[in-house]
DNA sequence: AGAATTTATATGAAAAGGAATATATCTCTG
DNA sequence: CAGAGATATATTCCTTTTCATATAAATTCT
C-alpha cells in the first residue's frame, strides 16, 4: 500500500481515516432520518443547548454563512429555534426542539455503538493513544472553536 | 477540553484533526496558484501519471460524477488532459502537462515541509505510530481505492 | 457623547457538489 | 455471435456551499 507518495503523507491518512470511518457513520443516519449537518448540529446541541449561531459553525467545522443556511433550514424542519441574546442582541442563540431532540437521541447511541465497533481492534491505552496525538494536533494546529 | 461529547469522540477527532491540519496547507496552495482539487489530482498524477478517472475519484475521495467536472476545468486549465483508453475504450486515463507538473512540483516541497512542521513535536517512533493508527483506520474500515 | 471600529449574523449571486440516470464499451453465457 | 448484464465515464437537474458584502448591534477611542 506504501509506494504511493499519499501513503506516507499524513495530511492523505487523516483525510482518508476521517472520510472512511464518516462514511460508515453516515450510513447509519439515514435510518434516523437525518442529513449529516443536522446530524452535526444536534450532537453539537444536545450537549450544550443555546449556543451563538458562530460557535456551532466552529464547532461543526462549516463556515458561518453556511451555518445561516444549515439553521434557517433545520428551524423550517422544526428541529431548533433560534433566539435573540438577551445581553448581546447581535448574537444568535440556537435551542434544540423537542422533536430535534427525540431525533437526535437514537443517533447519539448509534454513534457511540458505532465508535466502540471501529475501535474494537485496540485495546483501552490503544485507544487512549489514538484520541490524544489526535488531540495534540488539533490543539497544535487548530483555532479553538469554543473562543470564536 | 473535554467536557463536550465530540471532544472525547473519534469521528470527531479524526475530522477536526484532518480539518485544522489541512486548513494550514490550503493556505500554502494559494501561493502555488493551485486550488486543493487541482492540488490533489497533480499529486496523485505526480507518482503515478495516467491513471482512469474512476481511480482518480477514488484516491482523491471524491464522487466519480465530481472528478469529472474537476478534470473537465483541469483540462481547459491545461493541467491535465485526457486520453482514451488503450485496450478497454471505455477508460479515460488522465495525464499531467508540463504545465501541470510546472505547478505541482514546488507545492509537493512544500507539502514535506509543512508535514515535517506538523510533526517536529513528535520524535520518530511516534510519527509511525500514528501514521500506522491511521493506516490501520483506513485498512480496517475503507474500501481500498487502488482496486477502484 | 459621537464617530470609528469591531463583532455577530444575514443575504445574494455564482460555483460546486450530489443523486439518479444516460451512453458507450466490454464480458460472459448459451 | 447475439443478447443480457456489468463497468467506465458523462450528463442533467437540483441542492448546497462559497465568497464577498450588507446589516445591525456593541465597543472603543477621543
Amino acid at each position: 500500500m506504501a509506494d504511493r507518495f499519499v501513503d506516507d503523507y499524513l495530511l492523505y491518512l487523516l483525510a482518508r481515516a476521517s472520510n472512511d470511518v464518516s462514511a460508515q457513520f453516515h450510513a447509519r443516519l439515514k435510518h434516523h432520518g437525518l442529513q449529516v449537518p443536522e446530524w452535526r448540529v444536534l450532537a453539537t446541541l444536545s450537549d450544550g443547548d443555546g449556543r451563538r449561531l458562530g460557535e456551532l459553525a466552529a464547532i461543526t467545522l462549516q463556515h458561518q454563512p453556511t451555518m445561516t443556511k444549515i439553521v434557517d433550514r433545520m428551524e423550517k424542519a422544526g428541529l431548533v429555534v433560534r433566539r435573540q441574546g438577551a445581553e448581546d442582541r447581535r448574537e444568535v442563540r440556537i435551542h434544540i426542539t423537542a422533536e430535534g431532540r427525540r431525533r437526535v437521541d437514537a443517533a447519539l447511541e448509534d454513534a457511540k455503538a458505532h465508535e466502540a465497533e471501529v475501535l474494537s481492534g485496540y485495546d483501552a491505552p490503544e485507544k487512549e493513544r489514538l484520541k490524544d496525538m489526535l488531540r495534540t494536533l488539533i490543539a497544535r494546529n487548530g483555532e479553538r472553536p469554543d473562543r470564536a
